[in-house]
DNA sequence: GTTGCTTCTGCCATCATCTTGCAATAAGAA
DNA sequence: TTCTTATTGCAAGATGATGGCAGAAGCAAC
């Protein structure tokens, strides 16, 4: 799961637990699920660990109001985020992969789907009620 | 240009300027061209223009990686961002919009484009070297 | 099983961005 | 011109994220 030069120490094993059993969650959002379970691991940890996890691929970053949100990188790179309560849906759309190409292939950006932060995003509004304005 | 209930200050009109002369810039980076211009504005006053211009629909917001960009609102609603460089470019495109239908079909979530952040954004990094490793 | 190198963690301080409270100011209407 | 009220400036603080450093632990070699 982690074989990428990295270490398996407990701390990264939380994190991604954490990641797997709810995907696109803050970095504060995983420290909190993390002490919660009773798991003692320092936030400023909890961000390198993401920041690694990031750097290897293993996870994605979607950026949501001012903060970054984390997500295991076997699902789709791209999403939908609503700017009211924040929430990420993954977005699974042929349309999406369409503009990707096209911007590759328009040649001043590169969108690297394997990169930590490579896809698209739509931001709008949850339609109805909003789950919880987080 | 602003006949939206609020009023004419000149902290709004300068911060407007500065947007209009060049667009796609942060809250701190206009902070810095006001003073760079002799214009004395405090930069909570600057957030708090952008948060009502953003409000009005006047300005569009961009996250690129941990900071919020602001443009005008009477250009494309959609964006390529570098995350490596933080390069905002406006992305005029049919699938661009083409999406935005279609995520607006799905019934999740609305686009709403004359919204504050509303749009559909490309994560990707600059083909090339990227303009200033800001 | 033991040893040792190197990575990783925890703690701390620091930074940047952004927000909020409050008194003083000024825009716009009467 | 006067008055009401939105707006600004200043200060303090909340929040997210980063970097340094000493100690702990993973992993490989022996």
């Amino acid at each position: 799961m982690r074989g990428r030069g990295g270490r398996t120490t407990a701390p990264r094993r939380a994190v991604l637990d954490t990641l797997t059993k709810a995907t696109h969650l803050s970095a504060s959002e995983i420290s909190a699920r993390l002490t919660a379970d009773d798991v003692q691991i320092d936030p400023s940890t909890v961000h390198r660990v993401l920041s690694a996890l990031a750097d290897a691929g293993v996870v994605h970053t979607v950026p949501v109001n001012g903060t970054t949100t984390y997500g295991m990188a076997d699902q789709a790179h791209h999403h939908t985020v609503c700017n009211q309560c924040g929430k990420v849906r993954q977005l699974h759309h042929d349309l999406a992969e369409a503009l990707v190409r096209a911007v590759n292939a328009d040649g001043t950006v590169s969108v690297d789907e394997d990169g930590r932060a490579g896809g698209v995003v739509v931001y709008g509004r949850c339609t109805g009620a909003c789950p919880t304005p987080a």
